[in-house]
DNA sequence: AAGTGGTCTAGACCACTGC
DNA sequence: CAGTGGTCTAGACCACTTA
């Protein structure tokens, strides 16, 4: 039978109910749905329309389904990170990663690191203000936290800046690679970031192991020295579920 | 028959060929994809998995399903936000951004005004550090741009900074609320923006009419004085599709 | 081995759009 | 009025988890 001509879908219905019942506790986070046939049954619909229910719940996040196993309510524990107190200079002279600063305890991991020497992507190009053709080093990783990929980074420096400096080698040394360009005279002053939000490619899905249908941040930090010169540009891709993003400023 | 074990399913090998096509020009923004009962015969597939490709590019934001009209390309003009511009234009020049977007000066119009003097919110009463039962002036608002529903707005203020002035009234006069704290010796001196990025919820996306599986960007802005106090919070949600955030800052 | 979510089929009626 | 996307049914097999 076709549903009758009318109001919300009943599918929506079931997801209203579900969504209700996970904000009020009946299931807390990390607890267990019915299983959609259990719930086709008691909702009196076919199975299939008791799968778009908890299909939607998935796709706003509440919920992330394991094939075998069951539907589970998901929590909300994001890593604050705020940009300007991880910037500051002060911290870099303490010989600490600027990722260690907001991880609070957890522990944070940067894996797959990879150091390359190519000539420089078109965009990254405009914004280091040098030729496409031109050589560039680019050091990316992925970084995990309690086991979990949560945000994907490569940073491109220009080759007259980094060649002779750690910044070409693995292991940037204490402070990273920010202390690295202020030892040669190439501190940055100035920062932007610019933030987009959208739903990730496949690749990204894959790379950053991401639950159905969650969005991620995409960011473009370029670092400036106080000649006005763009000496880094990190691209990043956040999972969003995982960050919370604070930014201060004066007025 | 139920499909053979192995590789990807079939709906994701449809959505791929198609996501290919969008990106190759094939289907460049605005034209409109095969309907569905047509992709699957093309496909060789049911409708409901034709269905279930175009249901995935549509939640990854590609396209846009008007019904009875058929499944039209979307593209991505986003409105460009620095929410510190006098940095900016003083230090930065005119921007450099990875992204190519024009950053022309489109007119954001304040639809919905409305004024209410309420109980502070629970979570806006801690960031004011005023009582739950103490009264605010709630101020909010919607931001639509060439007709596009693009931001909600709600921003609160104590009562006893809002008395007495035009912030209790609709038109909040020249330079808006934050001009009139400073003429009664209450400007803000530093602001704090924190984000989150997840998907909307179901009110949310009646408000906004957001397309399927868009993300939102949950914003909360807090202007404190000289003396630490915090004397406004204004609580946001973007549709995050039609938003390119510029944070500058220094280091 | 039983149960679970993931995929798929082959139909159907509805509300809406555009001619 | 023909065509479109949205919803729904009542089945089915698969790969996986759990015990």
């Amino acid at each position: 039978m076709p549903r009758q001509s009318g109001e919300p879908p009943k599918y929506q219905e079931i997801a209203d109910k579900l969504r209700r019942q996970i904000g009020d506790g009946t299931y807390p986070p990390g607890s267990v749905l019915p299983p959609e046939r259990e719930i086709a049954k008691l909702e009196g619909v076919a199975v299939g329309t008791a799968r778009r229910a908890l299909a939607a719940l998935r796709d706003e996040g509440y919920t992330e389904a394991r094939v075998g196993a069951g539907v589970y309510v998901r929590s909300w524990q994001p890593i604050v990170r705020n940009a300007n107190k991880r910037l500051r200079t002060a911290q870099w002279g303490e010989g600490r990663s600027i990722w260690d600063v907001d991880i609070d305890d957890r522990d944070l991991v940067a894996v797959d690191v990879q150091i390359e020497h190519l000539p420089a992507p078109a965009e990254v190009a405009r914004m280091l203000d040098v030729d496409e053709s031109q050589l560039v080093y680019r050091r990316s990783r992925k970084y995990v936290v309690d086991g979990v990929s949560v945000m994907r980074s490569a940073s491109y420096i220009p080759e007259d800046l980094a060649r002779g400096t750690r910044i070409t080698q693995l292991d940037s040394g204490p402070g990273g690679i920010y202390a690295r360009l202020r030892e040669a005279g190439y501190g940055p002053v100035k920062f932007r970031e610019e933030l987009r939000c959208r739903m990730p490619t496949a690749d990204e899905t894959e790379d950053l192991q991401l639950a159905a249908a969650t969005p991620v941040v995409e960011m473009c930090r370029s670092a400036m020295r106080a000649d006005g010169r763009i000496v880094e540009v990190n691209r990043m891709i956040l999972d969003a579920s995982r960050y919370l993003l604070v930014y201060d400023f004066p007025a």
